[in-house]
RNA sequence: GGCGGCAUAGCCAAGUGGUAAGGCAGAGGACUGCAAAUCCUUUAUCCCCCGGUUCGAAUCCGGGUGCCGCCUCCA
């Protein structure tokens, strides 16, 4: 492995890219802002996570052992945000059923595990819950009151911002300007000396169902706290990455850092990530506007009706963009994508059949794909060599070990494993019986009965193919509903 | 108002000083009963506009214009 391959990443606080330079190469260390688990994840979410499933892939790839964190945030405020989203039919739903909160979380906690499986994430070595990290988040208090940095009356601590050192370099926030981030109301605003100081720890409502004993009261702790005291508590100060939605930067990752900072006098993390958001059709996506998309929503295609969607076929199209350009999701891009990765499956396909042939030519396309990667995860790059790869002329093993290496990465299911080519799967006896009549018929000159027999076929959700030599083949419908199988992207052990 | 980002062919999108990757769509050809698929060829003298620096800029600097995000929960 050459291990003077760097991996540039672009650094949200020096705003340009760094070369990666782990404390222990095999194990960098990374933390993931997770979702909050009170409704299914979005396919803004999922680009976001899908960010550090690519850095940890090719972190892997690039010779690198990784131990990554990513947080459930499973104590948030569920009486505002029922308000919020009032109609939220899964949480009204559950409510009406005599759910509790922490039912609920269990519940979306499952459903965002399954949907990292099926978008082919490599699951994190650990996933904190935050209310399993209230003593950790009380003791980051003290130490910040130790410091002098905390203030406050009546069951409310608050953060002075002034006493953390650099503040405001991660988001170019200045301090008297912009207003903060508060999750309580104009009332707690007044209790502070500076609007961007944000609450630690505030007393907990009547009916709260998350809350705790603490020295200043009975309450619940702030966001910005949850996050810094999980980090640290898993991965202490000074890890390698920190990775997020750029909706993050400020005011959460800005006072994560400060807190790291005036409690330890360390940064909490040595380089931060921020992902772009995702457009639905140039609008940001919300629920009241009904384009806030999940894998189902994906697989059950466009709202006017039409074809679905795989999990594999959304991280394709994510990685035809890089990660901090804005994606505008489309059903129209989706579309484009997905034709472009079945014609990259189907080339390599074709590829794996040749003879052997372009070990020589292989060794200079790895070269590229690495450089790719290596420069800032620019995946589009990565597949425009894979495309160029696919139709280079190599073929056979070769072909095949490329394939097997690069999906390692892109996992986006290219056939790389002999046997495992896609379109080998078994066709239905009654459907191949049907394919034999057709090409009977075909063969006897009777188009009309082998049109009408295509048609039945296309019905079942198959397609038969002419092949040049008068041969036929069978797959897979394209306009067929995805199915699990097809990808050959199954769910990986975690 | 403050902060951050983006403007590249019909569409999506790489490219951060050396003469425009890749994908989708389109066009021509091969193959085909038809169709699909596949294969080959082809598609930006030019990178939002105006100045400047440079032998040389899509890439750097200054000034515009437009779009988006954050500053309240947010990936």
């Amino acid at each position: 492995m050459d291990s003077q391959a760097a991996l540039l990443l672009r650094d949200s606080v020096s705003r340009r890219k760094v070369p990666l330079v782990p404390a222990d190469p095999a194990r960098v260390t990374i933390y993931t802002c997770g979702p909050t688990v009170y409704r299914y994840v979005h396919i803004g979410n999922l680009r976001t996570y899908l960010l550090t499933d690519l850095l940890v892939r090719t972190l892997r790839f690039l010779g690198y052992g990784t131990y990554t964190a990513q947080n459930i945030t499973d104590m948030g405020h569920m009486h505002q945000e029922q308000l919020e989203l009032g109609e939220d039919k899964v949480i009204a739903a559950a409510r009406a059923a005599g759910r509790t909160a922490r039912e609920i979380a269990a519940f979306f906690t499952e459903a965002f595990f399954r949907d990292c499986r099926r978008m082919g994430f490599l699951p994190a070595d650990v996933y904190p819950r935050a209310s399993e990290h209230v003593p950790e988040m009380i003791a980051l208090v003290r130490r910040l009151e130790e410091k002098g940095a905390v203030y406050g009356r009546d069951g409310y601590l608050y953060f002075d911002v002034t006493r953390a050192p650099g503040y405001g370099a991660l988001s170019g926030a200045a301090l008297g300007e912009g207003t903060p981030a508060e999750r309580t109301g104009a009332e707690g605003q007044r209790r502070k000396r500076r609007p961007e100081d944000f609450v630690l720890w505030m007393p907990a409502e009547p009916g709260r169902e998350f809350q705790w004993d603490s020295p200043w009261g009975r309450g619940w702790p702030g966001w910005h706290s949850e996050c810094a005291a999980m980090a640290m508590a898993h991965l202490g100060t000074g890890y390698d990455l920190n990775v997020g939605g750029v909706d993050l930067r400020f005011p959460h990752h800005e006072n994560s850092r400060a807190l790291a900072a005036a409690a330890t006098g360390k940064e909490l993390a040595r380089i931060w990530l921020h992902a772009a958001h995702l457009l639905v059709d140039g609008r940001k996506m919300s629920k009241s506007q009904g384009n806030e998309y999940t894998l189902d929503d994906l697989a059950g295609g466009p709202p006017g009706g039409g074809k679905g969607y795989s999990p594999a076929e959304f991280r394709y199209y994510c990685m035809t963009l890089h990660y901090a350009t804005p994606m505008n999701f489309t059903w129209e891009g989706q579309a484009a994508a997905s034709r472009g990765l079945a014609r990259l499956r189907e080339a390599f396909r074709k590829a794996a059949e040749r003879a052997t042939a372009g070990s020589d030519a292989a060794a200079a396309l790895r070269e590229r794909f690495r450089a790719a990667l290596s420069d800032d995860l620019n995946l589009p790059r990565a597949l425009s060599v894979a495309h160029d790869a696919a139709r280079s002329g190599i073929g056979g093993d070769v072909a095949r070990a490329l394939a097997a290496e690069w999906d390692r990465v892109l996992r986006v299911g290219l056939p790389g494993e002999p046997g495992a080519a896609a379109g080998a799967e078994e066709v239905p006896a009654e459907i191949a019986a049907l394919a034999r009549e057709r090409d009977a018929a075909r063969r006897a000159g009777d188009f009309s009965a082998a049109d009408s027999l295509r048609a039945r076929i296309r019905a079942l959700g198959y397609d038969v193919v002419d092949a040049g030599g008068g041969e036929s083949s069978m797959r897979k419908s394209p306009d067929a509903p995805e199915g699990t199988a097809k990808d050959g992207t199954g769910p990986e052990s975690r």
